[in-house]
DNA sequence: ATTGTGGCCTGCCCGC
DNA sequence: TGCGGGCAGGCCACAA
């Protein structure tokens, strides 16, 4: 479920955990841990240690360590976090929809008793020690317009023939915004997924503009699901802008739902 | 180097 | 009611 909205909802729960001395890592196998991270390097890295910082770089939440290394979480599709018992959000839409002690990944105990927590139904989520922050480009919801200008040059003169949608989902160029997200950006800045040709100025600035008030909107509201094409997702639906039926693709290896009315 | 594809896991939903 | 197939908002390894 997560996209950049969802992740700053778990780094702003996360800010429970720090300081607080870590007492037991527990972690389910090590094929959850990614780049080398075991189980037992994750005991190494943080029994004795406290959380000092929680950042979050795209959906790429980071826990700094006083004197160890950064701890690294990826939740995947169906990724949730839990600090003490209490969840970021109450519902993951792909998920059962519900917390299952049998869903949980990874624990860290503080020695006070309380607890940090992955749930995470369906395993694409991650921990990595010391993960390379540097393979994100800009964080999604601080981008400048300038710099999102560099990271959706497309066309010939820019060297690449991937698709618009493709572009924005690359997180090592754009970090932050996943499928649901990228179909409302496009949406709403009137831009073809399929895209392959440059942006002229005035679109690169609609897609910014876009980029902006569609995080901002939807993280009032809630998350990344609660976008106006969300209702419409499905066959049959259609375009709330200009009733016009979307149309169903693949784009970018993604499923995509756009207007062909009205984005081009 | 860049781009596209399959696969990882598990649960849900739909149609038969 | 039960069952099989398709699908799912992420990301990696791998092939072309």
């Amino acid at each position: 479920m997560p996209e950049i909205l969802e992740v700053e909802l778990y780094r702003a729960l996360a800010e429970q955990a720090l300081d607080r001395p870590i007492e037991r890592v527990w972690m389910v196998d090590s094929r959850y841990g990614r780049g080398g991270t075991t189980a037992p390097r994750l005991r190494t890295a943080l029994v004795g240690r406290t959380f000092t910082e929680a950042r979050r770089r795209g959906k790429l939440m980071l826990l700094d360590t006083d004197g160890g290394p950064t701890l690294g979480l990826r939740f995947g599709m169906t990724g949730g976090l839990v600090v003490d018992g209490h969840e970021a959000l109450d519902r993951l839409r792909y998920g059962p929809g519900v917390f299952g002690e049998k869903w949980v990944r990874a624990r860290v105990t503080f020695e006070d008793g309380g607890t940090l927590l992955m749930h995470d139904p369906r395993r694409f989520g991650s921990l990595e020690l010391a993960p390379d922050e540097t393979r994100l480009g800009p964080d999604a919801l601080t981008v400048s317009r300038r710099d999102l200008a560099a990271a959706m040059a497309i066309g010939p003169r820019h060297g690449s023939a991937a698709p618009l949608k493709a572009r924005l989902m690359d997180q090592e160029r754009l970090a932050g915004v996943g499928n649901l997200l990228a179909d409302e950006i496009l949406w709403r800045a009137r831009l073809a997924p399929g895209r392959r040709t440059p942006l002229s100025d005035e679109e690169l600035a609609e897609l910014h503009t876009a980029l902006r008030s569609t995080l901002r909107r939807l993280s009032r509201r809630g998350g990344s699901h609660m976008g106006e094409l969300m209702a419409e997702r499905h066959d049959d639906g259609h375009c709330p802008l200009d009733g016009t039926p979307l149309v169903r693709e693949v784009v970018g290896g993604r499923t995509t739902y756009w207007c062909p009315a009205h984005q081009h």
